[in-house]
DNA sequence: ATTGTTTTTCTCGACAGTCGAGAAAATAAC
DNA sequence: GTTATTTTCTCGACTGTCGAGAAAAACAAT
């Protein structure tokens, strides 16, 4: 409860609003749009109970969006009960479609999603870290897109959004990659992709933000009462993660803060961005794998360290060496330091611990929670409750086709 | 720009929301309502200009205002040019009323204003810090709010909201204190005050954060087409504290994380709350005192610190003695990582520098600005803006105000 | 004094949206 | 075939916003 925090009003009011009563429309197009995301087919009848309009608005809603051709009938008898059969009402997979691309250190992903949010083609390409150049990635990635629709036989005008995500900081409203692990300051500018595919809307996210969409989203759709304030999506790996969603009044805002850069402590730990005493210099893989082999810790950091290196490393501290044992530790305890700062700043949120470090987290744990426990917040409310999730990438795509379709929608109801 | 964030759709729908078309009306209202908070008397036509709404829907909206009595008609002439003489509008003041009372550590200050926002009456009573407990708190409180009342001859039930801030952790909704610097963990349970004043709402607040509200408000009311992020208040004295305002749409939120007491460094410095480390305990007074007397940094800290005794050391400083500067040094240290850390949390806000602190802030910002560059986040984008306020006190009174009268409106626009 | 000019406010009819109630549709059961 | 049942759709009422023009209220000119 402490940070406290509230909202104010309007303010600013000739800001960018239209005619009036259309508005509301709109309004009642979102609702309908997105009732049927998170239930992919609902009858008259569920969508006036989810949506809470009246079953006449819904009936002129619904004939918006079917003749806009976002929605459509299925003519599926649905024969269930007794009287008139219900008419279905489904998303028009065809109406659009999302591509999503998840950029990591050494292998890109591709998706491709259609309007009712299914993945109908994905593929994968490993990336060479040591060659490649921030103008040869957009070129691969170019081709690679136009592959991806190619196979599935659509016009480049029926992709509607590309999402883009990776490790890093993020120019979100300039499509652009400010930092990143592998091109350090040499920004990337992603927006030149677009040329190919003019009707598509291009979102660059940092890819521990999408996994805290994706759980807030799902945190909503399985408890929607629940006024919850959020959560926090942490990411270990070879660098350091952290997104964080908070919930008000059914609607969430996400951010990605840059975490893995968060200033720890005044060491020595050279980190990969240039400075000192980042929360990643300690905490990322290779700041583990620099700490347990007694490296000078302003050694210049690994560009890549393979899994199977920290996992020797895991073993060795599981039978018992003590230097391994001590680099989990204090990767736990540079997080828990880290993250109860976050959790200064906000709210007592819940965690979501992903990415290949989960696999350790049984060592970092004390770490974690020793650190956490340094801060009077902590001390106030408890620690926060910390859930492991190991299956990071599925929940990336989804905050990938989420966010873009989501967009879409946006679009759809901006036309009436 | 870095750390990327966004929000995302309604997606709880049938949440707490009316009837259809009545909402709008309610927007309206409150549309009219806070463009007159921002300029105290508009005519009709202002109106209409300033709120974007057609003229004919601002007589309907002014009428329904007039009929609740919450605004009315100046009978002022106003003659001015050759036409038809235009009718003003301001809030009535007699509408209600507000107070506000800032508890610091050595006063309580109490304000009363009236619905147009200006200050009808203020005093303040010294404070025991020693003898008082929060029981002898509250009775004082409830004794100097009766009075304050009855010296302006008001009504109990004129009494539309009760604002009380002060330094420390506060549970908002529940209008408690979690804990101060004064009583610690020992909680104040200020909602108890509501019984004598029936018709009040009771707000609970952190001092800083108010800053940052009014802050935000006046910004916003200069240069309103500015989208601009937001700000920070940062308020140096005995303890530190801190109010992140965000502006987004023309609304702004504002939050008080627990700054002063996030984990700083894992050094031995003991903290008013107990703990080691925290920001405070170097940054404030009673940090400052002890680094520059070289008392043992595990010395229980004093609970008041006069400002003279630090204006001592200021001049000693000033006057070339090392240990003095070397204190102030250290306390900017923190100040700058603490503040690193926030921003690589938000986006690059400004900085609004205000307390008592702030006679030193030449002496501290080579340290402040050092510790901010130590971060990643701080070297891809420059230092923040950063800008000394002295009045601090008038700040925190305005912001006590634009809550409270905030909530009022709130309620206007709820009856209809 | 009366008439015209100017500026502002207010009124009126049109339009868009939502809602509740009940009509219409479409099926299963009898 | 008729009835019961369930769901969808239609209709009229209500609320709200808007644009245009009428009305109001002053000053200026004659």
């Amino acid at each position: 409860m402490p940070a406290a925090s509230y909202s104010s009003l309007p303010a600013s009011p000739a800001a960018a609003q239209r005619a009036g009563t259309e508005q509301l429309r709109r309004h009642s197009l979102a609702l309908v749009l997105s009732a049927l995301r998170e239930e992919a087919v609902l009858s008259h009848t569920a969508l006036s109970e989810r949506t809470g309009l009246a079953s006449a608005t819904v009936t002129a809603v619904t004939g918006d969006l079917e003749r806009l051709g976002a929605i459509e009938r299925q003519d599926q008898p649905a024969s269930g009960g007794r009287g008139r059969p219900r008419v279905l009402f489904a998303r028009r997979r065809r109406f659009s479609h999302a591509v999503a691309v998840q950029i990591s250190s050494d292998a890109l992903h591709y998706g491709l999603a259609d309007y009712g949010g299914t993945m109908i083609d994905r593929f994968s390409r490993p990336r060479d870290i040591a060659a490649g150049t921030p103008d040869s990635l957009l070129s691969d990635m170019g081709e690679a897109i136009a592959r991806l629709i190619q196979r599935s036989r659509l016009e480049p005008a029926e992709v509607g959004a590309i999402s883009l995500s990776s490790k890093g900081i993020v120019d979100a409203d300039g499509g652009r990659l400010v930092w990143s692990p592998v091109f350090g300051e040499r920004s990337v500018e992603f927006s030149a992709l677009l040329e190919h595919w003019p009707a598509a809307t291009l979102f660059v996210s940092n890819e521990t933000l999408l996994v805290a969409h994706a759980a807030a989203r799902k945190r909503m759709a399985e408890s929607p009462a629940e006024g919850g304030a959020g959560l926090i999506a942490l990411s270990l790996g070879h660098s350091i993660g952290l997104g964080i969603a908070r919930i008000e009044e059914g609607q969430f805002s996400v951010s990605a803060p840059n975490f893995g850069h968060m200033l720890n402590a005044v060491d020595d730990r050279l980190c990969r961005c240039g400075l000192r005493g980042c929360i990643e210099a300690t905490a990322g893989f290779y700041g583990i794998l620099r700490i347990a082999f007694q490296v000078p810790p302003n050694t210049i950091p690994a560009r890549f360290v393979p899994l199977t290196e920290i996992e020797k490393i895991a073993l060795s501290a599981r039978q018992g060496t003590r230097m391994a044992q001590h680099a989990f530790r204090q990767a736990g305890l540079a997080l828990g330091q880290g993250l109860s700062r976050v959790l200064s700043l906000h709210e007592n949120l819940p965690v979501i611990v992903t990415g290949p470090g989960t696999r350790f987290y049984d060592l970092m744990q004390p770490g974690i929670e020793e650190g956490l426990r340094q801060s009077l917040h902590v001390r106030l409310n408890g620690l926060p409750k910390m859930t492991v999730v190991t299956d990071e990438s599925s929940l990336v795509f989804a905050g990938h086709v989420d966010r873009a379709l989501t967009a879409v929608d946006q679009r759809v109801v901006g036309l009436r």
